[in-house]
RNA sequence: GGCCGCGUACCAAAGUGGUUGAAUGGAGCGGAUUGCAAAUCCGCUGAGCGUAAGCUCCUCGCCGGUUCGAAUCCGGCCGCGGCCUCCA
């Protein structure tokens, strides 16, 4: 059964079939940074690489795919948005205060109190936004390097899958001024202070992904659009194109004056530039559900009133959102982790990778540490057979979808929404049939693992000392060192009393020990 | 008010008309292993009767319906959540 996803536009679940599968075309809306990424953007990030993997995987099966036995290429673009959006975007993207500033406010904060994150330039300039974005993309493309989000990855060799809009914004005044010609937009203020709308009214579409159409906008305003600043629109739902603001922390010329331009038009503008086709569409779009609108209704609106096509994206992958133990994430509550967070607990990559992505995409998942280390057991178990096999002397035939039920299981499972949850289901019930992994069970998980993306990551690496052996990124420590010792002491001597009420000690202070062949001890951080 | 989604056993999470008392992972219990642990491996984990094979009863939010047959389809109800110009 070829692969069939969940098409936001049409609310159902339809076979995927991209223009030219030998060229899939897939565009998702990226970070913005102001700030570090947290477990909930990346794990709308890896939704959309775990789609972009399976697309590209040999086992996933597509309808009327010619492509199939050439292989199939997905051009995966992501922006970072390092233009800084309006802290109050309640009437369009026009009030509050710079994104960037106020980032840059918290840095100089930080730096006067010397509380820079580790590794931090001490050279940072928190007062100059270019910089601010700088800082933050490059935390970021980090930390997406270290999940494996392969688009991260690629733009190492291909800067132009992750665009900047910053880099882009004579792209955006073109598309901008398209829409003016063809009557989807309008500039209102004096000539050089001018502020240019897209009109709604003008594209009779406007609604049809979300459901906001100008009707139910009207009906169900309750009340958050107010007539302040809304005086120059022509329609309370027109939305900011560019706006110009000569104080404005970041600007550009432009014919409507120096300013910056709104926060939809971005994406319209990037996702044509790398990747639309000679119809102006792509097949693939991917953002957080929150992104369905506006951002997502009015990226359809600029374009497809730029092409004049009736399609921007073919189809609209919406994850939904991450919870923290239950309970929706918030900034103000402080229930949410970065990556960083994660990684300075010890935790590796691998885990919270398959923590993240192990739920299907389109339910809200729930991100508890049970959960990580659930993942990270799930990891291990996997590791130990293609280890074992690895050193296998078995001739390894690269595994055939036909000849490997375990294989076809799996895609079954993903081809139908990307049912991964299933689909792992599959994999650890034939990974707990293999007593004696051998080279094609190392190719068979191999093969899973293109997509899962979980097993090529870094492992944390371990140290070792005399006495012991420091798993998890964990350093030697003189205070561990010492228990070990006398540990060890008491153990030859067989005081158990003394060496458990050690084992104690060491417990207390979060380290988990494990005594293994030959005498060493091996020392991991608690769960 | 509009649009969308969800409710499965201790937890997470598959399953979407029969082979399902319900995959898989965790947790729990028992066993192997270990000085003891940890990790790993094996077995068990709704209730009742039985030495056993097995039989009976109750289960997938609640109520009702369709069907020879429903966790799976239909209707109603209850509960939870998302978006509706900050947010992945």
């Amino acid at each position: 059964m070829p692969l069939r996803l969940y098409n936001s536009l049409s609310r159902q679940l339809e076979p995927f079939t991209p223009r030219d599968p030998s060229r899939v075309t897939f565009y998702s809306c990226g970070p913005t940074v102001y700030d570090d990424a947290h477990v909930g953007n990346f794990r709308s990030f890896l939704a959309a690489d775990v789609l972009r993997r399976w697309i590209e995987s040999p086992l996933c099966d597509l309808q009327n795919d010619p492509a199939k036995s050439t292989g199939r290429k997905v051009v995966h673009v992501m922006n970072i948005t390092d233009v800084g959006h309006m802290t109050d975007d309640a009437e369009g993207g026009e009030n509050g205060e710079d994104r960037m500033a106020v980032a840059g406010k918290r840095l100089l904060e930080a730096k006067k109190s010397g509380k820079l994150p580790a590794g931090t330039d001490t050279n940072l300039d928190p007062t100059n936004p270019y910089t601010i974005a700088e800082f933050y993309a490059s935390r970021f493309l980090e930390d997406a390097r270290r999940l494996g989000l392969k688009v991260a990855l690629d733009a190492q060799s291909d800067p132009t899958l992750m665009p900047r809009p910053t880099q882009c914004i004579p792209q955006m005044i073109a598309m901008i001024q398209s829409l003016i010609s063809k009557g989807h937009a309008y500039a209102v203020g004096p000539a050089g202070r001018q502020v240019v709308y897209y009109d709604v009214q003008s594209f009779p579409a406007y609604g049809r992904l979300s459901g906001n159409t100008l009707d139910n906008l009207r009906s169900g305003a309750g009340g958050r659009i107010s007539d302040e600043n809304q005086g120059q629109k022509k329609h309370p739902a027109d939305f900011l194109l560019w706006k110009a603001d000569p104080s404005h922390i970041m600007k550009w010329d432009s014919p409507w004056g120096a300013g910056y331009p709104g926060w939809h038009i971005e994406c319209s503008v990037m996702a044509a530039m790398r990747l639309a086709d000679d119809l102006g569409e792509i097949d693939l779009h991917s953002g957080g559900e929150d992104n369905v609108f506006p951002h997502h209704e009015c990226e359809i609106a600029q374009t497809c009133g730029h092409t004049g096509r009736e399609l921007f994206a073919r189809t609209w992958f919406h994850p939904r959102h991450l919870f923290i133990e239950g309970a929706k994430m918030s900034k103000s509550k402080g229930n949410f982790y970065t990556a960083r967070d994660l990684f300075a607990k010890g935790i590796e990559p691998a885990a919270i990778r398959l923590e993240l992505i192990r739920t299907h995409y389109r339910t809200n998942a729930n991100f508890t540490m049970q959960g990580v280390t659930d993942s990270q057991r799930m990891v291990e178990r996997w590791r130990r057979i293609s280890a074992v096999a690895g050193t296998s002397t078995n001739a390894a035939a690269a595994p055939r979808l036909d000849d490997s039920p375990v294989l076809r299981e799996f895609a079954q499972a993903m081809n139908e929404d990307l049912n991964i949850a299933g689909a792992l289901g599959v994999l650890n019930s034939w990974a707990g049939t293999i007593t004696q992994p051998t080279a094609s069970d190392a190719a068979i998980l191999a093969a899973i693992d293109r997509v899962l993306g979980v097993l090529a990551l870094e492992v944390p690496k371990a140290t070792a000392t005399e006495i012991g052996v420091y798993l998890g990124g964990l350093s030697p420590d003189p205070t561990v060192e010492a228990k070990l010792a006398e540990r060890k002491a008491a153990r030859a001597a067989k005081d158990f009393k003394r060496s458990d009420e050690l084992r104690d000690e060491l417990l207390a202070l979060g380290y988990q020990l494990k005594d293994v062949a030959g005498g060493k001890v091996e020392i991991s951080r608690k769960p």
